[in-house]
Order: C-alpha cells, then structure tokens, then sequence
DNA sequence: AACTTTGTTGAAAATCGTTTCCATTTGAAA
DNA sequence: TTTCAAATGGAAACGATTTTCAACAAAGTT
C-alpha cells in the first residue's frame, strides 16, 4: 500500500507533511469521539510532547480547509472534531445532542432520506440565492435518558 | 389588546417584567436581522443608556430558556438571536450562511417537506435511542454570489 | 407605610477557548 | 547542501461571554 491516502491532497495544495500533521490526522482517524483541540492535545502529549496546543489548533484549521476533517459545535463552547470520510473512513451520519450532558449520538438513521432531501433543496437555494453551497447541517437537541431521569 | 402576549409566559416561570427585557424583547421583534448581543446594545443603548450589555446578555438567557428566542452560531464567533414565532412571529425558516461574508438568507423553501421528514425522524430516533427531542438546527453552508465573484 | 423576600441590575473583573507574535526550526525542491 | 517559504512552540493577546458583588426594585406580608 502506497503512502497513507491523504497526503496527495496535502501536496497538491502546497502544504508539508509533518509529524504534528500525521500524528493529529492518526488521533482522530483512531478514535470514535468528537475531540477537542484540547482532548487531541492530551492524546497525543505522552508520546509527543514537542506538539504544542497552538499547533493542533493550526492543524486543525489547515485539515478543516482542506475539508478532511469536519469542525462541529455541539453548544459547549468548544470546537470539536470529527475526521471526514476517507477512503475507508467513518460512514456519512448526523449527530443526535443532549443539550443537558452534551453527550453527541451518531446516527445514520435516515440518512438516505436526509440527504436526498438536501441535496434538492440545495440545487433550488443555489439557483434562487445564486449561493455555491458547499456544506449542510442536521442535529438534533434533546436530552438523553440519563439526563430525562435526572430531572 | 392585552398585555403583550410573551407576559404570560414570563409571569409563570417566576420571572419579572422589566423594562429591559421589555425593550430588548421588542428589539428582535421589529428587525429581521440576526442580532448579537452586542448589536442589541448599539440598537438599544441611545434610547436606554442605563441597560448595560451584562443585562442583555442575561436577558438573552432567559428568553432562550423560555423558548422565545432561538440562539444561533454562523461561524462568526458570536451568538445571534432571533425571535421564535410568536403569535404573529416570523414564519418558521431555516438558514442559509456565506462562510465567506458570514450573511445569512432566511429562506422558507422545502420548509413543510423539511419539517415532514424531520418529524419522521424525530420519532425514529426518540424511541431508538431513548432521547426527548426538543429541537432541530438544519442549516446550508455556501459561498454567496458576491464571494464567489471575489474569488 | 415600613418590612421582607427574592429577582434584577450595572460595572468591573475574571474566564477560557482560540489567535497572534516572533524567533527558531524544518521540509522539500533545486 | 543550500535555500527559503512553511511550520512550530511558548508566551502574550484577544474577545465573547460569565461571574462577582453591592445596590436596587417588585410583590407580598404585616
């Protein structure tokens, strides 16, 4: 197998390829959670301490430009993560958020049916707001059952 | 008529009626932009020099947790309100947000067959992952005509 | 009317995720 | 290797929002 997948879009666009890069990238194609700068920051410290918070933030922005990675607000006053689908990367999903603990459900229920629908409103809102989408948003609010409980 | 048709609410929920809340109340209710708290204070602060924006900002809190007014996030970094519909409110919409400009279009096409298909899924996932949904964001990303042009 | 309780307020200070600055290091093309 | 723009870390700056706290005001209670 070649070099890992992403890093011909990397060049293509005049970007290098670094540690902090790979290693940032890795962390959160390794993981099921929707990490923080912070949470990737402290996943990666004991192995790379030489990998500054500052770093992680840029990283995260070239990623996000690049649009390998997705950048969500799930209203707890923090961005978080979440790796785009790559070649054999996570499946399409929408989140599901319990605006009382902000635990975040990934759900592909629908999904078919969302995107479906998205894409013709998305052709009649380019047409008519002569907009070039490139992007959509679906989440749900609610409270989990814990916090139901809770009270 | 009545007293304002929000006084009911408030009355019930222990909360008092104040000029402020009043003001900033009627604030959102006579624009159809997308305020932030901050642009409530420049509205306002003329008129009512003594409303500090740490009120507005309280204010904003409260009516959101009442369900008057929804908060929303466009990439700015700054919260933007905006009325729920009240009894002659705005029509309900969805957005349309230039990550360029940041502007955002208010549109109500596909709005039925969007609420529709929510619905359906609302009910889906509530039983499936034993959630109480209260609320939806659906949002589409793009770049508007003049971004576009600007390259 | 005086008192009490409790919600509300403004100003200033604190918070905290994120950005910027800047001197230094590093990737990769020639 | 040489070269040079891109990338980096740490500290400082930023900026929207929250918190603190003492003063105030609205309803109820005597």
């Amino acid at each position: 197998m070649g070099p890992p997948w992403w890093q011909a879009k990397f060049r293509g666009c005049g970007y290098r390829i670094t540690i902090a890069r790979e290693v940032i990238l890795n962390t959160l194609a390794k993981t099921e959670d929707h990490l923080s700068a912070e949470d990737i920051y402290n996943h990666i410290h004991t192995k790379h301490p030489n990998i500054g918070l500052t770093t992680i933030y840029r990283t995260l922005d070239v990623l996000t430009n690049l649009g390998l990675v997705y950048r969500f607000d799930f209203g707890d006053k923090r961005a978080r993560y979440e790796l785009a689908e790559g070649p054999k990367g996570a499946h399409h999903h929408h989140h599901l958020v319990c605006t009382g603990c902000n635990r975040v459900v990934d759900y592909t229920d629908f999904i078919d049916a969302e995107v479906r629908l998205l894409q013709e409103i998305e052709q009649v809102l380019s047409k008519k707001y002569g907009f070039k989408i490139t992007n959509h948003l679906i989440q749900f609010y609610g409270l989990c059952s814990r916090c139901q409980a809770d009270g």
